[in-house]
DNA sequence: TTAACTGCAAATCTTTTGCACAATC
DNA sequence: GATTGTGCAAAAGATTTGCAGTTAA
């Protein structure tokens, strides 16, 4: 694989943000900088990103695939109410012994992924606040 | 909500079936004594009754949701190589006990997915076997 | 009777791909 | 100079939706 500007600046981006971006909002986040990067691009970059280790990919169903550059975390929360996604404080050693403990599987990755309320909509939702932010 | 022929057998499908049908198989399969039935009402009905509690959505990143009539379960393993979704025999409890360790978080649902190799696979592919199933 | 459900087709959304051109080594 | 990467647009795949007709209560 040979450098390319246009992958770099994806890495990067994946790394500066901390909010698991999807790749059009990494596409239109970097037209500033490079106006005429597309989305086709972005989408292969990723994936070849995340074919050398460099990324994670996290899925959540229904929606469109987001990134992640701390690739040793494995578990992810997603907010039900307000989208967003947080890395789960689970020690994944103890996740993985779980894992390995079901015998007659070769296990390669794994992902875990939580729904339900993040601590700020739980509390928006008790006060009966019905926006979204 | 009042009955429906086709969600009946839409559910029947899923429970008889072990093999985590995608709408699309359960639409193929069900045409055999039901000819006019429609993939988009596979769809809206699958989404039913999940919203109902009766099955539950196995998503794969990169492939159709499948459906799964045991509730219960929220961990399965996917195998990389032939495509075969097994569920997997961990404690529910001790995973259970995992995530409600994380301060914070209001959680609702949960959904653990292990890629790699099933028995099967992983055997043949120590004999270099090249076909996929 | 009337509100929910269905079939069908078109639309939407995410992601991939073919191709001609550009950039890297 | 050969090969890999890019932009663009079109295609593919999964899922949803609008609408007119059908069915269960």
């Amino acid at each position: 694989m040979r450098y390319s500007h246009q992958r770099e600046l994806i890495l990067k981006e994946v790394q500066r943000r901390k909010d698991y971006p999807t790749a059009e909002q990494i596409c239109t986040s970097l037209r500033a900088e490079c106006p005429r990067l597309s989305l086709g691009t972005v989408y292969r970059d990723l994936n070849t990103l995340v074919e050398v280790g460099k990324i994670r990919r996290v899925s959540i169903p229904g929606e469109a695939d987001r990134f992640d550059s701390k690739i040793l975390v494995h578990q992810h929360f997603f907010c039900n109410r307000c989208g967003k996604v947080t890395a789960l404080p689970i020690a994944d050693g103890a996740l993985r012994e779980l894992i390995d403990s079901c015998p007659g599987f070769q296990v390669e990755d794994y992902m875990l992924t939580v729904f339900g309320f993040c601590a700020d909509c739980a509390k928006k939702e008790q006060d009966g606040d019905v926006t979204n932010d």
